[in-house]
DNA sequence: CTTGATCCTCTAGTCGCTAGAGCATGTAGC
DNA sequence: GCTACATGCTCTAGCGACTAGAGGATCAAG
């Protein structure tokens, strides 16, 4: 009842085909089974994995850190200090990566401001570029 | 007097010493004169030219962009409402990176603040993974 | 029976580097 | 001059997470 075509398994998940292909050959989905004629049919499991794998993403974790998310989903008596120190990891990942954009942030909009529209030879962008020393923040 | 090795240039410019021969292989830096022995041999215009272009990418804009503002440079006269353009544009897409990190970050943060470290079975942060219905913000 | 959508495998490309192999040359101390 | 060791050279391959395309098989609808 529930055999679906990866074309379907893609609707339903939001995960192109060939990204659901890629997963597993990558060991993230598991292989399901084929029908007579060689097309792979997924059922309910595939359905959850993937959603589990799509959002996890989306959230940006790390293709690594959501196997090794889903491996804990098979271990439900486990402790989950693990998963909250992967979710911790990537959170302060996540935050360092905020505060960088908001220096360049920053940085390009002092360029961007102090453009006069003029000539190349005075374009205050162009010079900025040249001159790290006009930046107000460090942001390498 | 101003003849460098490549290590010299990049000691002066903070570019690891691959990325410079990368550079050239991709057009980005002119291939330099080279010393009897085959070296690379750098001097003042090349340093003025890797400064910008190192610049320019700690600020997030790509290596095309780069190109194309490395060539203004050559025609001063010009108009500088393409850099702007490009300022500009490189500028939005750092802002919507950034909200959709703000937007990550809470999603984490809720995850993890309703986790009470115990068994996965319970485990909010696996639970939240599972189903994208609990986030309170899109963040795809 | 034909058309067009969907499916298959396989290879190669994206971006901006980074790592390593295997070799030639330069520099400093003895 | 000799010996280390650092630095340079070219070339190829790898990273992460896909994406694109070739070239072919199969399916569902009219």
């Amino acid at each position: 009842m529930d055999a679906m075509p990866i074309g379907a398994l893609s609707e339903a998940t939001g995960v192109k085909v060939p990204t659901i292909r890629f997963y597993e050959q990558i060991g993230l989905l598991p292989a399901p089974l084929r029908t007579q004629s060689n097309r792979r049919s997924y059922g309910e499991p595939h359905l959850q994995r993937l959603r589990f794998i799509r959002h996890a993403r989306d959230l940006g974790f790390s293709v690594d850190d959501i196997r090794e998310l889903l491996a804990m989903t098979a271990q439900p008596q486990a402790s989950c200090d693990r998963a909250d120190s992967i979710a911790r990891r990537h959170l302060a990942e996540v935050e360092r990566r905020i505060a960088q954009l908001q220096s360049l942030r920053s940085e390009l909009q002092r360029m961007i401001g102090e453009c006069s529209h003029g000539r190349i030879a005075d374009c205050r962008v162009i010079e900025s570029l040249a001159d790290h020393g006009q930046c107000l923040h460090e942001h390498a």
